[in-house]
DNA sequence: CTAGTTTGCCTTTTT
DNA sequence: GGCAAACTAG
């Protein structure tokens, strides 16, 4: 691939591209509405500093918010430039900051192998720290303090600090287990997401010579998705853009969706305000979208309060009018939208790939697998059931975290008795106790069980088989692969052997996920020889959904609004437009959240490059129960010219084939319908044979094998199955 | 100590 | 309707 000169990286851009892919000394604001080429604008600016600003690649920071927008734009600005962009900095501001504490941290007190806790891993933390200070956790609710304390850390308020917020009872409580919490991540050696960023913060702050390398090092600072920065990312870009102030930040407040979060919009809005001298450069022309589509973004995010004004146009035909469709009952919009796929594949020509199904909360996702599943149309899921905070994934990850940080008492307490064996809640008080009158670990406690008093004999048998297993894993640590290290944790532990036994279907997916696992090891192992266990699980922890998701794949994408952002389809369904859904009814209360939400209603739309479908139901089961919601109030929203509404009986729509549900209902009770021996018949696998018939988590599993296919497990609630007779 | 059952909780979005 | 803590029986 030839690599590019300046004047044709140029003539990639529109005059404001260019005016802002250009501007490289002092601080920069690119407004850049959706789809506006703002991707394109970093990534040749970047492209620009080393290829003709001269610029050492390795003095380029570019933040983004996903760790696959970085990968993304590393591979664009490769193309410009050539290996060069290897050496830029791209990375999140979790990542990055990650790399700076793995060198740094150790000023702070952590040694540099600290782990990264996960939401669950803290929510397990401040419910141990709760219940060490002898609160009631039912008065004392863990999600509740965390979410405090989460809130308080996005503020940069830290735990001693918090003390200033103290007003009644319940904050007292707050602070002493924000206390509590801060003190065991750092016995643990562990920080959780919100500590990447403020340990980083402090090192910088508290060390002058720090603070002046990383100012050094970093001559040009980028930050994509600026209006989704908090407080604490604001800080540490302005602390390490301060001196130089070549810093070019990139956003558009009409897509800030993640104040929930913490993030705040003041950031993006009173940018001159920081930087009276910076230079602001709107991008309002889209590439992306049919005309109608954009006139009715315009319109809804018009009405936001204290917004940057924009426009966006397009040279674009008016093309097809915004369809609305809102269905008797959430199964009737999933088949409604089935079909239209169906519809639009045989009459325009779009490929499964081309359709996506954009939905408020990931619990809507189900009757649309299910539909999709039943027709036969490939389709895949963002986010959702997530991958690493499956049980078995993440235990077995707990084990790795032990072998590389055994002072991981989160980690520890997962896997002591997991597999079973033998070591209850009884001999964990005790160990816990002994560890806390001696000040020492949760896993020298487990060292020293012969001296740890009320123990039974046999207790003291199993921690000392335990520690052995562990110190034995722990040694190979240095000589083994990760992927070695795992297969090695998977068989001495037992784990694998403890799913092997117990021979059912949910232990059957169980390993089936481990066997996932074991091939994002390898492939880690094969992308990143050389690397540790540690880097892996590194890797691990900062993996977001949509950092897994693969557009490549034929199927149809379902994800949530949220995890939409930053991603065009031709064809987008926005589902579940009902006031209570979306809006959620969570946000109906408060005006600033409503408009949040009309930004995320804003960002589904201008995801769709030539044809929006909006869909609700009049009624749905929601919680288990029948709930019957009003159209959502964004759909007046739209301008009726660029809607088309569809009626809400289709003439000739299908009732829904309801015989997957009465075979459950009829399978359930002692005598199955379907019985071993039974001939099947499936829509997409064919002809097969029932293996068995038993009940699982999800409902009644069916074992079938399709002679060809193979042996296939199937949940009779989803899947389309006829018996055959005789 | 474990396994099985009941109760009682919570239901937004995620680096 | 789903999940985890809490309780109960072996």
């Amino acid at each position: 691939m030839a690599l590019r000169n300046e004047k044709s990286i140029l003539a990639d851009l529109n005059p404001e591209q260019r005016e802002a892919a250009c501007y490289f000394d002092g601080p920069l604001l690119i407004l850049a509405g959706a789809g506006s080429g703002k991707t394109r604008v970093l990534t040749h600016r970047v492209a620009l500093l080393v290829q003709s600003r001269g610029v050492d690649p390795g003095r380029i920071l570019a933040i983004t918010f996903t760790n696959k927008a970085a990968e993304e734009m590393r591979g664009r600005i490769h193309r410009l430039v050539g290996p060069r962009a290897g050496a830029i900095w791209i990375s999140t501001f979790h990542s990055a900051c990650s790399r700076i504490l793995r060198r740094e941290a150790e000023r702070l007190g952590y040694r540099r192998n600290f782990v990264i806790y996960d939401d669950d891993d803290q929510l397990r933390l401040v419910g141990r720290v709760i219940r060490d200070l002898d609160l009631d956790v039912k008065r004392y609710p863990p999600r509740m303090i965390r979410a405090l304390i989460e809130r308080a850390k996005n503020e940069m308020v830290d735990a001693d600090a918090y003390r200033d917020r103290v007003v009644d009872d319940f904050t007292e409580v707050v602070h002493a287990v924000y206390q509590g919490y801060q003190r065991q991540l750092l016995r643990n050696n562990a920080m959780d997401f919100d500590d990447l960023l403020l340990n980083t913060i402090a090192v910088l702050e508290l060390y002058p010579a720090v603070l002046e390398h990383y100012r050094r090092l970093f001559s040009h600072i980028n930050v994509d998705e600026y209006q989704d920065t908090n407080p604490a990312q604001y800080r540490l870009v302005k602390l390490l853009s301060e001196e130089h102030r070549n810093l070019c930040v990139v956003g558009d407040d009409d897509q800030g969706i993640y104040s929930w979060r913490g993030a705040d919009l003041r950031n993006i809005l009173e940018f001159e305000r920081d930087y009276p001298d910076a230079r602001v450069v709107r991008l309002e022309r889209n590439y992306r979208s049919t005309r109608t589509i954009l006139e009715a973004a315009n319109y809804v995010v018009s009405r936001i309060s204290g917004r940057r004004e924009k426009r966006l146009w397009t040279e674009r035909e008016d093309g097809e009018p915004i369809r609305y469709y809102f269905a008797p009952g959430g199964e009737d919009e999933a088949a409604f939208v089935s079909l239209e796929i169906n519809r639009l594949m045989k009459e325009e020509g779009y490929g499964h790939r081309d359709f996506a199904i954009f939905y408020r909360t990931n619990a809507q996702s189900r009757p649309f697998e299910e539909v999709l599943l039943r027709h036969a149309i490939p389709y895949k899921i963002v986010g959702g059931f997530k991958f690493y905070e499956r049980k078995e994934v993440k235990d077995v990850l707990a084990y790795l975290k032990l072998l590389v940080n055994p002072e991981d008492s989160v980690s520890l307490r997962r896997v002591i008795n997991e597999p079973k064996r033998g070591i209850g809640d009884t001999t964990l008080a005790h160990l816990e106790a002994f560890a806390r009158s001696r000040g020492i670990s949760l896993w020298e406690a487990v060292n020293t069980a012969g001296e740890v008093p009320n123990l039974g004999g046999s207790a003291r048998a199993r921690l000392e088989e335990f520690a052995t297993l562990i110190d034995g894993l722990t040694e190979e640590v240095e000589r083994l692969s990760p992927p070695e290290l795992l297969r090695a944790t998977l068989e001495r532990s037992g784990y694998l052997d403890a799913l092997r036994r117990q021979e059912t279907f949910e232990a059957e997916g169980r390993l089936e996920n481990l066997e996932e696992l074991n091939r994002a090891v390898v492939e880690f192992h094969s992308t990143h020889p050389g690397e540790g266990l540690d880097a892996f699980l590194e890797k691990v922890s900062l993996v977001a959904e949509i950092d897994l998701y693969d557009e490549e794949e034929g199927a149809v994408t379902l994800m949530t609004l949220h995890n939409a952002k930053g991603l065009e389809f031709p064809v987008v369904f926005i589902v579940g437009m009902e006031d209570g859904v979306f809006p959620h009814l969570r946000c109906m209360d408060s005006p600033e959240s409503m408009e949040e939400e009309r930004r995320l209603f804003y960002v589904g739309m201008t995801r769709a490059k030539d044809r929006l479908y909006l869909t609700g139901a009049a009624t749905r089961s929601q919680y288990g129960e029948r709930k019957y919601n009003p159209e959502s109030r964004f759909i007046s929203d739209i301008p009726e010219s660029c809607l088309f509404r569809l009626p809400s009986r289709l003439p000739g729509a299908p009732s829904l084939d309801v015989r997957a549900k009465a075979w459950e209902e009829e399978a359930d009770p002692g005598s199955p319908a379907l019985r071993a021996g039974d001939r099947v018949f499936h829509d997409v696998f064919g002809e097969g044979m029932v293996l068995s018939v038993s009940r699982g988590r999800g409902g009644m599993e069916v074992a079938v094998n399709f002679p060809g296919v193979g042996e296939k497990l199937l949940l009779l609630k989803y899947a389309s199955l006829r018996k055959l007779d005789g």
